[in-house]
DNA sequence: TGGGTCATGTAACCTGTTACATGATTAG
DNA sequence: CTAATCATGTAACAGGTTACATGACCCA
């Protein structure tokens, strides 16, 4: 219901193979939502059986054949249709595992739990500084002027990546601070 | 992976029915993993079959039977191993169907797009608010001192959402500008 | 008499994960 | 010689969603 959307949003944009896919939905989308490479394959059987694909062989003399999926008419509806649905719950919903450890910490000790947060920060600020690379690829990829005008949303979703990491952090911070007082209690 | 370690987890507080964690889970780890009632009843069976749990029948009479959950030794040490693990990547994505739609609004028109930042910030700021109870809510859920420790953690979780929906609004509010701009190019 | 709460689920389905398979070419 | 890249997947499983089923009691 989700990477579904994503693969047919970059088939839109034009023709890709599903090695192609995998490539492009990892250095996009993947920031945002996670695939696997057999997922790819197997969403892009499902679209093309019921009609919102079509795919044809490109024969290679090199390298190994590949499979080229199009979008349909149906295909484009049906994304039109999903992009502009009302909002459900579903997209507004927080969803983090991190939570539901913290949620037990209580039975931990006070020091693992700070070194917990501690860790957690670290991977934040990682992630953060892998992040900041992000706006200057995504120029890379701008071939022509409807890329230009698509590379305003691409840079909303990095921007978002942005905000969401510096505020883990911070509320990381707040939480180690909180753990620090409650030991010298 | 998950909704199993936060019923197990609640499980480690004390007994309780399906029933019983279907609202307990509702009203506390609901906020950011979210699970059907159906889901829950289907993690307790297959929690019970590998021997994390035992079950007993509690009969009544005015009202159904109820069928008791407890955690068993090796539950709890499943549970603890879960807690001390060291993090996984999928602790740390980013998981958010909103950013998938937002991908592709190039294809919108900019008006449009400004109003669904004004509707999703709207949303942000109606959980934000319905947020703001949840700490004088968890005040009353404790009933003894284990509770008391417990709480300072479940805290954190619900000062996370609050984190969370701000930092949100944030976002669209700097999304709204620059489409704004945008508009008068 | 209609809706809410109490209490249990099942069935079918969709989505996502893990692990594995194949085999040629190319660059270091 | 070895590892990476190109390119396709399949099989089995785990996790999550949607829809439905049952039935008594209680309150307005």
């Amino acid at each position: 219901m989700s990477a579904k959307y994503g693969l047919l949003g970059l088939l839109s944009y034009g023709d890709q193979s599903g090695y192609d896919l995998n490539r492009t939905f990892s250095h996009s989308i993947n920031n945002f939502w996670h695939t696997q490479t057999s997922q790819i394959y197997k969403e892009l059987t499902s679209m093309e059986k019921v009609g919102w694909l079509t795919s044809h062989i490109v024969y290679q003399e090199d390298k190994p054949n590949r499979k080229v999926y199009s979008i349909t008419e149906l295909g484009r509806e049906e994304l039109h249709k999903w992009l502009d649905k009302d909002f459900i719950e579903k997209e507004m919903r927080i969803r983090n595992l991190f939570l539901i450890k913290v949620f037990f910490l209580g039975e931990n000790k006070i020091d693992e739990n700070i070194l917990l947060f501690k860790e957690y920060k670290a991977r934040c600020e990682a992630t953060l500084n892998r992040l900041e690379k992000i706006d200057s690829n995504i120029e890379k990829f701008v071939e022509n002027e409807k890329d230009r005008n698509r590379s305003l949303y691409w840079k909303m979703t990095a921007r978002y990546g942005d905000y969401y990491y510096k505020m883990c952090i911070e509320w990381a911070n707040e939480m180690i601070e909180i753990l620090e007082k409650e030991k010298t209690k």
